[in-house]
DNA sequence: CTTTAAACCTGGTCGC
DNA sequence: TGCGACCAGGTTTAAA
């Protein structure tokens, strides 16, 4: 799935199309996801509405209305592409939104998410507003916001964790939207072993973290987002940041730094990627 | 409380 | 070509 970068390049494009404009209908194909789909409050919320806001929380979007918002999670898989035809005909279209742009013109949101790991519900704008609905409640710091002090955060949090670095930055109760290919190539550039405990790292080494986990998120949103294999933008377009990768699925390869071979351990059930020799 | 493992689901890839 | 094993950008739940 997406992680923050690729969420955010997805919200300026959603955002670009539909800021403005009104929905004019929704056609559900299936709601067994995640979640089951509350077709009533959805359509309820969007029909005829005209949008007034396009966010991002950690890796999820909110597609406000003054009734309420709409809330998009993509999960492993998940797309959700503007597209001004209505059929697609795909196999995993599971929701399609009618839209009338603000210049008038025709658009069709189309949520599609073979795994089905995706998420599509309904805020009220309270919760919209204040992010307090339930899948959104217990979520952490946003890492880009000029309000969040990252690396004394991060230090604060981790004190008396015993789990691996790694696994405490993929914590989206400590920090949203840092995912397993952002969190690899994170602790590679602040030159830090995944496998070092939380509670273990010096103010210095957070503050080092912090930065090079900013600079990580800040330069893939800039390429466009990563695409391994699921990711597409809202235009169906793969991410471009795949050629910046510095060590996620690069196993047995010379780090471009000491060109020692990256190593591939599994943390947490999920596979970690880092040059044994730069990362201490 | 923390930490780990399994679960949710489909599809692509790799080895035989 | 076919088949089974294993893997995938996330999150939550149950279990230890």
């Amino acid at each position: 799935m997406p992680e923050l970068p690729e969420v955010e390049n997805l919200v300026v494009g959603v955002r670009s199309a539909a800021l403005g404009g009104r929905f004019t209908g929704v056609e559900f194909f299936r709601d067994d996801i995640r979640e089951p789909i509350d077709k009533k409050t959805i359509t309820n919320i969007l029909l005829n509405q005209q949008v007034t806001a396009v966010k991002r929380r950690g890796k999820y979007m909110l597609i406000e209305t003054k009734k309420g918002a709409l809330g998009i999670h993509l999960g492993m898989t998940g797309r959700f592409i503007v597209d001004s035809a209505k059929e697609a005909s795909r196999t995993h279209t599971h929701v399609v939104f009618s839209f009338e742009r603000e210049d008038g013109s025709p658009a069709y949101f189309h949520f599609i998410d073979p795994r089905r790991f995706g998420r599509v519900f309904a805020a009220t704008p309270h919760q919209a507003k204040h992010f307090s609905h339930v899948f959104l409640q217990d979520l952490g710091k946003e890492p880009l916001s000029e309000d969040t002090d990252l690396a004394r955060h991060l230090f604060d949090e981790s004190r008396g964790r015993s789990a691996p670095i790694k696994n405490f930055i993929m914590d989206s109760r400590i920090v949203v939207g840092v995912g397993n290919i952002y969190a690899s190539e994170s602790l590679w550039y602040a030159k830090i072993s995944p496998l070092r405990q939380a509670k273990c790292l010096s103010e210095g080494e957070m503050k080092r973290l912090a930065k090079e986990i900013i600079r990580t998120l800040r330069r893939a949103i800039r390429a466009g987002g990563t695409t391994f294999r699921d990711y597409r933008n809202s235009e169906d377009k793969p991410g471009g940041f795949q050629v910046n990768l510095a060590v996620y699925e690069r196993a047995a390869k010379p780090c471009a730094v000491c060109t020692t071979f990256i190593e591939k351990i599994a943390q947490a059930g999920r596979f970690t990627y880092f040059c044994p020799f730069c990362q201490k």
